[in-house]
DNA sequence: CGATTAATCTATTTATTTATAGAACGTGCA
DNA sequence: TGCACGTTCTATAAATAAATAGATTAATCG
């Protein structure tokens, strides 16, 4: 009967291979980006403000959970979620911590935009507002995370390029920034950048994740 | 822009401490076991054959990240999940590795009762033979995990006293058996003796969790 | 009160993880 | 061929985690 034991110590240690991935900050925020499309080490490396030499390491460490896979592209080699359900994954643990940390919460707190940040309608009206173009909804993440997935209706202006842009937004509606999800900055900043030059902008603090928009491929 | 980078790290570090959470294989387990329904220390040291100690280190690591709770009854203090979305994700993440980890198949298939194991129909098309008496489900946990949650139309007994209660069990109709999920031995064992004594016994990976009926508290 | 149960506090050992660094090695491209 | 991208190997340092143990504390029950 101690056999059962040995049996289910491994059983569970093949399922916590997977948890390990989700309980390194810099892995979370790799997955995170992946989730917005596909990306080489490059990319990831200096988004996460970590060495090519780290994130490789990281990025090994996922490939050997089975969680994502890669192709050569060119120099390149690039990096891709295995699964949708690995963004799911993503999406249902932060959603789980923002649940049931105050501190998170708190967090989260100190870096939204201060008057009337989140957007209050639920995604259905938001999505009839877009269509009818009430509102406009501005995806404010590098070209080809957009050109990959976003969400629909929405129009993309780079975070980078948005002060020289500026004139391709009306000033007469509302506009509603989105970025990689809620831990990403850009759609706050984009946000503060429009209401200081008079727009009405408000934040969605949700990404193409989180809509379940993500996508392994980027479309052909 | 050093600012930005610190307050990322802040963020993902705050989710990782769930994903922490579900990185060690005991946790794994007691986590597992909560979602049976809320447990002592005692029985939660026992059932993954740790000392007390150890069990109320990993314990307290489980309540610091505020994914359960405890109430003190009497001498034992319990031990509950705190949402049933715990539920829902450790459900999630042990399918999710079941999906991409090759070496996990394998030892599940090791464990796997010879001829004709798994339960082949949808669960809409058991609950219905269920219901009809066509098939006897048979929950083998202990009686206090069957009276807090179990599967529609399911009988309980308990692994421990099967052999004694034989006699309760049809022999001219299929048995399922089910206990708490994919990595617990009972069912196995309850339908390899079920059919050394001549029943047709087949086994049901599936526990009160991956149905979503876990419950936090036992009904009053 | 004393006995029981469980948490806590303090150590200690061992193992694992994270991050950084230098050197070497492939692979594809110009 | 040489450059660029990325991996691998080795090494190292700091930090963190897992497991076990002894002694203590705190609460409850009989």
């Amino acid at each position: 009967m101690d056999d059962a034991r040995n049996i289910k110590d491994l059983l569970y240690e093949q399922v916590a291979r997977i948890g390990k991935v989700f309980s390194s900050p810099k892995r979370l925020e790799l997955v995170e980006l992946l989730c917005q499309g596909e990306k080489t080490v490059e990319i990831l490396a200096r988004e996460t403000s970590i060495s090519m030499k780290l994130a490789s390491a990281h990025l090994r460490a996922l490939r050997e959970s089975h969680l994502v896979e890669t192709t050569r592209q060119g120099k390149n080699i690039c990096y891709r979620l295995a699964d949708k359900s690995v963004a799911d994954l993503w999406v249902r643990i932060h959603t789980l911590a923002e649940d049931r940390l105050t501190e998170l919460q708190r967090e989260l707190q100190k870096i939204a935009v201060q008057p009337d940040d989140l957007v209050p309608s639920d995604r259905d009206s938001l999505l009839k507002a877009a269509r009818k173009g009430e509102v406009v909804v501005l995806d404010v993440r590098p070209t080809e995370e957009y050109l990959t997935a976003h969400i629909p209706f929405a129009r993309s202006i780079p975070l980078g390029e948005l002060r020289q842009r500026l004139d391709e937004l009306p000033r007469d509606r509302s506009i509603v920034a989105y970025c990689r999800g809620p831990y990403c900055l850009m759609a706050r900043d984009a946000v503060e950048l429009l209401r200081r030059e008079g727009y009405s902008a408000r934040q969605l603090r949700d990404g193409v994740a989180e809509w379940g928009f993500t996508r392994l491929f980027p479309c052909a």
